[in-house]
DNA sequence: CGAAAATTTGAGTAACGTCAACTCAAGTGG
DNA sequence: CCACTTGAGTTGACGTTACTCAAATTTTCG
């Protein structure tokens, strides 16, 4: 199932932008419906930081990520920051319904992203049985994907959420070399999202470094020594 | 627009059992779509800590509460608990797509719970725009809620969560009576709904009754006294 | 190559958790 | 009706985890 095989021609740095095909394979999602949009798409480049769009922005377009990672967020008055996910290539983001983005999205690094407009989306939808069924499944992954975020932040120490991120991001990455998994974001983004500081984000990695469970190559990858050790510390629960 | 007239004829007690009506009014939502499903619904009763259905059962019905309020929770090897969400009365929970459900559904009190099988409703979405629309918004709204969620574990201070929980319980409680909040929940149920222990929650309630911002006449019912100071807590974002 | 930013490590502290005792409310059976 | 039982809620003392502040180190990018 080849899929927006024309989107993609301009070359990307393999080290932060991945592409489509890699993991648009296999899973049918909603990328083959957006394909029929693809002469409205716009493709969209970002800087390390900029934002995709802001939260309170009018949603007018859906976006899918072509490479690169993509952080959605919400800021709060004082600095605190709250990350509810990151979008790797070929993720949909933007859905929801509403007229007013509740989140901002921002690129994590160098991203390429597809906008298309909503109104041409919601005009797809109509008298469409396949899309509405792969729409419904999209929130329905998302909502379990959210749920068990929570559960991760409401139930685990520092070194837990920390292995199960590890997990989640080793599961999502499709390109996964071996067991070399790609953390794109840097260390603030991965405490945002797990509601803990940088420094702590550092100080679990080392302790499950010097456990022998995994190993830092890089501050942006990790490779898995003792998959089931992690999985233990994940808890069971790493059902995506 | 009444709505279920028929299914609620047994009288039940109005401490812990509130009954649609008053919450459905005003509301579209998905109670009307059952309504169609009304021959099919079975109306079930639980007491204290009863299971609806327990997380891995197969998910053969769908549910809506009629009196008396429900968690989805999910439970770890160890003893942990982590409350994703309450049901009160009119809302419809257990939808989702899955063939097993991802999560366990237990009574906080006696609670009424009326049942319709999943494979009707299913039947009932074919060829239907109108429902299929509301089930989007339904999960639309139930992953804007649980972003919230995640929002306010990974963000907030003990006291701020207290905070936010009370706040989201008025403006879920369509039955506060002036600014009387019902807590139907026990005390270990909000603490794991908020990622923390009994006995912070009790702090926590004290703190906030001790700078005037609240008043705890019972352990069930909350009297807001500073609603503004309650929102600064909270922190703005507040939107359901 | 040099400046700026990100990551990492260390030391001290604050917030929340743990353990334990006590109080209070509700239900039960005599 | 009341003593008794039981479980939930509350408060206090103490411990632990993760946060804060600070500095060293590495990486990134102009």
């Amino acid at each position: 199932m080849s899929v927006a095989a024309s989107v993609l021609r301009t070359p990307v740095q393999p080290q932060f932008e991945r592409t489509i095909a890699t993991r648009e394979s296999g899973r049918p999602g909603l990328g083959a419906h957006l394909d029929h949009l693809r002469e409205h798409g716009m493709r969209l480049r970002y800087r390390r930081n900029e934002a995709v769009f802001a939260c309170g922005d009018a949603a007018a377009h859906i976006y899918r990520v072509a490479a690169g990672c993509i952080r959605l967020c919400r800021h709060v008055g004082d600095g605190r920051r709250s990350v509810s996910d990151f979008m790797l290539p070929g993720d949909v983001f933007g859905l929801g319904g509403f007229r007013l983005f509740p989140y901002t999205a921002e690129a994590v690094g160098p991203a390429t992203v597809v906008a298309y407009p909503a109104v041409l989306f919601e005009q797809l939808c109509e008298d469409n049985a396949p899309l509405q069924n792969d729409l419904l499944s999209h929130y329905s992954r998302l909502l379990a994907r959210t749920q068990q975020q929570l559960f991760v932040t409401t139930c685990q120490t520092a070194r837990e959420r920390v292995a199960s991120f590890i997990i989640m991001m080793s599961q999502r990455d499709q390109l996964a070399f071996g067991d070399r998994v790609d953390l794109p974001m840097g260390r603030q983004d991965i405490a945002d999202f797990l509601g803990l500081t940088v420094e702590t984000i550092c100080r679990s990695l080392a302790s499950l470094k010097k456990a022998g469970t995994i190993a830092v190559p890089n501050a942006h990858q990790v490779s898995l020594i003792d998959v089931e050790a992690l999985r233990a510390l994940a808890g069971g629960s790493t059902a995506q």
